[in-house]
DNA sequence: GTCAGAAATTTCAAACTTGAAATTGTTTTC
DNA sequence: GAAAACAATTTCAAGTTTGAAATTTCTGAC
């Protein structure tokens, strides 16, 4: 293998774990502070941003993980009153969920902590720091 | 909350964005090719780099997973010959798990894809984008 | 030496996740 | 307008993952 893809590799290897231990840590105040998890969350934060409601496979494609998962992950949440589903009028396969009353509010006591430990996490990086990082994960991020 | 944290959850939303995309890559490749897991890659690739044996709790700290994780996926690993347990002789508490000669020949099957399909993923990235981006990822990781 | 605490691992329940199959509904093609 | 292809969602089995509790073993204080 090329010395190329061996750098490639490595950098790999380390954006892992820098993401995997930002997420331990995410998960870990998730739970300590406010007890629940990250993908709750994560679905939370999704139907926050499209406020409207989005189909279950606009959903699983935010978040990039299967259709089953997402269905999954909204049944907990809709048993828990913090999302409801909505079927289409004009085409019956389709289903909207968004957060409910308590779902939007349970996000926002939710979204300021999680928000400030992202901050605490990388305070580490300067603003150029921030600027070259966007740019070249814009670049990766094309890829797929 | 200020605009600092608001460029950093950004970032850490894309970073997020392009790891997941990555892993979902990385994960058809497996299966496809070689009908397994990353998981299992992980675990593989882990005991790989430290060939003489590691226990349990080293590698659940390699990977940054629980140790009930790491027992689930070694069990699995060991079921089919490609892991094997052995019990410290000074320490009984203690277990080293290693690669088997079919695990380390499977591995070397893998191996030499998975970096293939690393060095296509991020293929856009310069070696002066390979170089900051290093740089930023070594200064994120001390953090947690 | 004994015993309380610490350490390494496993076990367990619940949640998460995938990918394939099943279900239901829509669209296209003839 | 049937039939076939396609699309959205759910269901399902198997695997993954967590975090807490249980088990076993070691260590240190006395």
């Amino acid at each position: 293998m090329s010395e190329q893809s061996k750098r490639r590799l490595k950098m790999w290897i380390r954006l892992l774990g820098v993401t995997r231990a930002a997420e331990n840590h995410l998960r870990e105040h998730l739970r300590v502070k406010h007890d629940t998890t990250l993908p709750r969350f994560d679905v939370m934060a999704a139907l926050w941003r499209k406020r409207e409601g989005v189909t279950m496979s606009e959903l699983s494609r935010m978040l990039l993980v299967s259709n089953g998962n997402a269905t999954a992950v909204v049944d907990r949440l809709e048993r828990d009153g913090f999302v409801s589903r909505r079927q289409s009028e004009t085409d019956r396969r389709t289903v909207f969920v968004s957060l409910t009353e308590a779902g939007l509010s349970e996000f926002e006591g939710l979204a300021a902590g999680h928000e400030r430990e992202v901050g605490k996490l990388f305070a580490g990086l300067s603003e150029a720091d921030l600027d070259q990082l966007t740019d070249i994960l814009k670049r990766m991020g094309g890829k797929t």
